[in-house]
DNA sequence: ACAAATCCTATTAATTTGATAGGATTAATA
DNA sequence: TATTAATCCTATCAAATTAATAGGATTTGT
């Protein structure tokens, strides 16, 4: 099945806890946790994917916590997904310069490509901004965000 | 990473060379698993797929082998990547009906199943024809195939 | 000093993916 | 009808990835 893991999804919500809730700074991991229902231990294994992709910054310490680096709107979905599940490129040897020997593998290669190009455009024209948008208007899409 | 596995990707050549090698038929397994380079004891798993979803026929016994059940136009890249890989969801509860306890998963689902909805649009608008014609052109994409 | 929080590293369990092996069955043909 | 060439079937295994847990180190506010 092709699909986006946990790491990926847990941190598409986890930041959209940020947006939501971006009132009261900062926010505990443990809250986070247990309103979205996620393990605190593995949720901890996805923070630094995204502090060190410049999408959160943390405060240690008592009164500590997480905070959105950016504003919601400047931040896409994209980015999200690419911290945390690596470059959107269906298969590997998407990158470019690759070399291939055979034929067939160029023509789905470029298939591939063009199909990954896509998603990575579909991702990065959602903002944490849109998707608070669709939550505080219960899911209803607020906008045809994919081109 | 977000990937689609050699079962489809395997598939995918297979289908193709059945398509660009349709003067002769049947075809054997062992000739394409050894002209694309592949391991034929592999390959073998992944036929059943595509023979149950109805996209090849097969012979038995001596001068046995492979070809297509249609024409290469009636074939679309969905067919063969949902045959081998499962219906593209990009996360289980795409399914329809499934119910969702919090607003945040249903919003990230929406998200999900909008870009799982686009994804099989694009592949179920390349056909094995499309392919072929790429194949011919030297890998040069002949057509704008993505909605 | 203490408590509250993030941070870091190692380990493990579970699942999926990729691959191999050995034989059973089918069909053409000499 | 024996032989040969092919698909078909099932079980097993190895490797990689994903998901989860555990335990402690570090930082900071009071």
């Amino acid at each position: 099945m092709i699909k986006i893991s946990t790491k990926g999804r847990y941190a598409a919500r986890f930041m959209l806890y940020l947006a939501v809730n971006s009132k009261q700074n900062p926010i505990l991991l443990r809250e986070i946790a247990h309103n979205e229902g996620v393990s605190e231990g593995y949720l901890e294994h996805v923070i630094p994917l995204l502090k060190s992709a410049g999408l959160i910054i943390s405060s240690r310490g008592a009164k500590g916590g997480y905070a959105l680096s950016r504003q919601p709107e400047n931040i896409t979905l994209l980015e999200i997904i690419e911290a945390t599940e690596g470059p959107i490129q269906l298969v590997e040897c998407v990158a470019p310069n690759s070399q291939c020997e055979k034929i067939s593998v160029c023509v789905t290669r470029s298939i591939w490509k063009k199909l990954s190009d896509d998603m990575s455009k579909s991702l990065k024209n959602i903002s944490l901004k849109d998707m608070m948008d669709m939550y505080e208007n219960n899911n209803r899409l607020v906008q045809d965000y994919v081109i």
